[in-house]
DNA sequence: TTTTGAGTTGTTCGA
DNA sequence: GTCGAACAACTCAAA
């Protein structure tokens, strides 16, 4: 049997991998990762830090058979197909707007040589595309989107594709007689190329495991009560896990089943089930539009919002200054961006603070805010990040009703009530008691910065701009 | 084709 | 302090 070409990208595990089971049915496998410097230079420091973490414990797992290059995939893995003579490239396949490019170069040039490009799986419960509605076109509203991709349903991890498919044992996978020889240590290449700076997270398949167990041992029965809440410890923070491969949608989907039917969940627990599972509904969600639209990578869903006047020049800039290092005058606002920027993470209802603020109390294009995002998130995901801030921005899909703003004051009262979070991430506010925190020049603390706007005169200009945009005025 | 019901995550105002 | 209504009109999805 020819041998074949694994080629790791999104899905940097070896449990529940139906493309590395598909490549060691077939014969010698040799298991590829391309540094692609296209996707390093765009990765931002605590992700870079993630990835070289997760492909040393890849490596690790799999009996230090991990052959990493350096180049753009289009050449170096057609090189390295001949260099094995692989019959076959296998791979999970990617939907995002430039994986689908990159493959169908490298699927042309594999063909041009006589080989074969697989796409076995995806890094979702269902892939994106599969669902659509009544009449075959996709959906762009979350709630019945969620309620066609549950009824479509997603294997279980048992089943996805054939005997060897779980837990496969990576010693019993057989190398290529000729293994390319990689020209220098593993750990230094990754160190040069993805820094040597601390992951703000373990991202591996074992602490991936090991997170998701805890979560679903402690952490889901409060979830639907908690998980709003940035000054406790309540959400999965699995978001990094996920966007590396590290555990996929489909083991975490099954274990929730594997909860029981609904009758015999306390009705905490059902609720948080489904809430849990509906924000791995909303990453489906948004990887399937950004599938079928991948302008919207960058373009506003709602092009009637291509006319709206975001503030730029100077002006523009120092409101993104202030907004980036958490000096807004905001403590709620400002305590989100110094945990960015510290943590490498935020919590979600932050995320929507914070872009609540830049884009219609500051009128920064959300495109500014999403690069930061994915800057220092450690979890950013292309499909998920656009599509948060265009839905929070109001250009995204299901676009917000117009009187959708955030008022800074009211969520800081209402999801840190104690102001604990706040204080966390703003020591010169720990002199203030409670949730005073969160209105310091109310109590005679004027040495915190005042407000960059005043919240209610910006949410009328909002409002009066968005009404604008609407009419086509 | 037409109709109908609904749309993550909010804020403000007035009773 | 709490609660319900108002905030518009449109698009989406399904019947």
């Amino acid at each position: 049997m020819s041998p074949s070409l694994l080629w790791f990208r999104r899905d940097l595990r070896v449990a529940d991998h139906p493309a590395l089971a598909m490549a060691a049915e077939n014969g010698p496998v040799l298991a590829v990762f391309v540094l692609d410097p296209t996707l390093v230079s765009t990765s931002g420091r605590p992700r870079a830090s993630a990835l070289r973490d997760a492909l040393l414990a890849l490596d690790e797992a799999i009996g230090h058979r991990l052959c990493v290059v350096r180049g753009d995939p289009a050449t170096e893995i057609p090189r390295l197909a001949e260099a094995i003579g692989a019959g076959t490239v296998v791979v999970s396949a990617d939907h995002g707007p430039y994986g689908t490019r990159r493959d169908a170069a490298v699927e042309r040039t594999l063909a041009e040589a006589g080989r074969g490009f697989v796409r076995v799986g995806s890094p979702y419960a269902v892939t994106p595309g599969r669902v659509l509605t009544a009449n075959g076109t996709p959906y762009k509203v979350f709630t019945p989107f969620r309620r066609a991709w549950y009824e479509h349903g997603w294997p279980a991890p048992a089943d996805t594709g054939s005997e060897s498919a779980e837990w496969l044992d990576p010693a019993e996978i057989a190398l290529p007689e000729h293994r390319p020889d990689t020209d220098r240590p593993l750990r230094d290449l990754l160190r040069s190329t993805l820094g040597t700076g601390d992951s703000p997270l373990e991202v591996c398949e074992s602490a991936a495991s090991a997170q998701w167990a805890d979560f679903l041992e402690h952490g889901l029965p409060g979830y639907a009560d908690d998980r709003d809440r940035p000054d406790l410890d309540a959400t999965s923070r699995l978001g990094a896990q996920l966007k590396f491969g590290t555990i996929h949608p489909r083991t975490i989907l099954a274990d929730l089943a594997a909860l029981g039917p609904t009758t015999g969940l306390g009705t905490g627990l059902a609720e948080s089930r489904d809430a849990f599972a509906s924000e791995l509904a909303w990453r489906e969600f948004y990887a399937d539009v950004l599938h079928h639209y991948p302008s919207t990578a960058g373009g506003n869903v709602d092009v009637r919002w291509d006319r709206f006047p975001w503030v730029s020049g100077d002006h523009a800039d120092e409101a993104f200054a202030a907004w980036r290092d958490g000096r807004t005058g905001y403590p709620i606002v400002d305590a989100g961006m110094r945990q960015l920027l510290a943590e490498g993470w935020m919590h979600n209802r932050l995320r929507m603070v914070v872009a609540s603020f830049l884009t219609k109390d500051l009128r920064v294009h959300w495109r500014r805010g999403a690069r930061h995002f994915m800057d220092h998130l450690v979890d950013g995901d292309l499909a998920s990040n656009q599509h948060g801030w265009q839905w929070t921005a109001g250009t995204g899909t299901d676009a917000a009703p117009y009187f959708r703003v955030f008022n800074p004051v009211t969520q800081g009262k209402r999801f840190d009530p104690e102001g604990d979070y706040v204080r966390r991430w703003v020591p010169e506010l720990r002199g203030i008691a409670g949730a005073a925190v969160h209105t310091p020049r109310e109590g005679g603390h004027g040495d915190y910065p005042a407000p960059i706007v005043d919240h209610a005169e910006a949410r009328r200009e909002a409002l009066a701009l968005y009404d604008s945009v609407i009419r086509g005025a």
